[in-house]
DNA sequence: ACTCTGATTCGAGACGCG
DNA sequence: TGAATCAGAGT
DNA sequence: CGCGTCC
């Protein structure tokens, strides 16, 4: 997933990854990946070498992640936005297929080990997070007063058309083709309590590599993506460089057919520029992917209704009772004073 | 020396009790 | 699933 | 702080 090695590339320049504070993102709505939240959180779980289940035998795990996760942040006076998957696009289909494969085999690895410690390893790894599971956590945040939007197609498009569009501030995630979609900045490691948060500005990264937009998504290409293959031979210094040299990558493969350039990169390298190329189609994709218009989006925090959040957690899913309404009173100073704050500051960005 | 590549390893939640 | 690091190979 | 529990 994301952008292969985009991250090293970048520590190369000064002051393009910045260090942050949680309270630089106080009064701030951040929009969020909810598929990678939710992955995290159950394979974190998983440490023990069980899910959380309750008495139907349904894992629990992400309920109580997002539960706790969204008390967190609201305390921290973030607005989240939870951004939901829709249907993959097309193009994403070799990646999800091997993605399948990996999980097939770390189940049949997980049935294999002989011993506890990597018996967890390929259970962590063979994790999978349901539809069902996905629409659990939607009624949860919602329970709670939280913003949640449904993709068309991927969630990390849709997030950075949020923060294109201005309805929020940023989006928190790993996956940095969150940057390459052109969200203006993307934020790492939000909720960790071990990694330091690191924010990563779009136009930063422009002005201090020298390079334009789409320029930038080329490079993305090159690197490696998910929906496209790479040029052998081809890696960090190379891909930037031939950017730098060639403008895009259209132009350097028309170069190619130039003798001198050819062989001085056939020389250089033996790269060949592989079949089926999909560079254009991957191009316009980061351009331009299906996502929904930010004008029929109206992102509201309203009130959480406490109640049913209990109703829900505890007759639902079988949660402990007195745990719950501890989260819930939490839960009520949070909103509570994450409004006052609001008021106080009426032209808060984003 | 530089760069790409592949193998490897680790860690990824939140809480509270003792 | 990725990210960091190391060893190895190719130029 | 380390470790086990949470369901």
């Amino acid at each position: 997933m994301g952008i292969k090695n985009l991250h090293k590339l970048l520590r190369k320049w000064e002051n393009v990854i910045q260090e942050r504070n949680i309270q630089d993102f106080a009064g701030k709505k951040i929009a969020i990946d909810i598929s990678i939240l939710v992955y995290q959180i159950v394979i974190a779980i998983r440490n023990t070498g069980t899910d959380l289940v309750n008495t139907n035998g349904d894992i629990t795990s992400h309920l109580l992640g997002i539960f706790n996760k969204t008390i967190s942040m609201l305390e921290k006076g973030i607005y989240p936005v939870y951004v939901f998957d829709g249907k993959p696009p097309n193009m994403k289909n070799s990646i999800l297929k091997s993605r399948r494969e990996q999980r097939k085999k770390a189940k049949l690895k997980m049935k294999q080990a002989d011993n506890k410690e990597d018996k967890i390893k390929y259970f962590k790894r063979s994790v999978v997070v349901t539809k069902k599971q996905l629409n659990e956590c939607s009624q949860l945040i919602q329970l709670m007063g939280i913003p949640v939007v449904n993709a068309p197609q991927e969630a990390d498009s849709q997030c950075a058309q949020l923060a294109k569009d201005g309805l929020v501030y940023g989006v928190s995630t790993e996956d940095m083709d969150i940057l390459t979609f052109g969200s203006p900045r993307i934020i790492r490691n939000l909720s960790s309590k071990k990694k330091e948060i690191i924010q990563i500005d779009l136009e930063k990264i422009l002005k201090k590599l020298e390079l334009n937009y789409l320029q930038f998504i080329d490079l993305c290409i090159l690197l490696g993506c998910d929906y496209c293959t790479t040029i052998p031979g081809i890696g960090m210094k190379k891909a930037y460089q031939l950017i730098k040299q060639f403008g895009s990558i259209e132009t350097f493969i028309e170069s190619l057919n130039e003798t001198d350039i050819k062989k001085e990169y056939e020389n250089l390298n033996k790269s060949l520029v592989p079949e089926n190329y999909n560079y254009r189609n991957t191009s316009n994709y980061f351009q331009n992917p299906i996502v929904k218009d930010s004008k029929q989006i109206n992102l509201q925090w309203t009130e959480p209704d406490y109640d049913k959040i209990l109703e829900f957690m505890v007759s639902q899913f079988g949660f402990n009772k007195s745990k719950i309404q501890k989260g819930i009173a939490r839960l009520r100073r949070a909103y509570n004073s994450l409004n006052k704050n609001n008021k106080q500051i009426p032209h808060y960005i984003c």
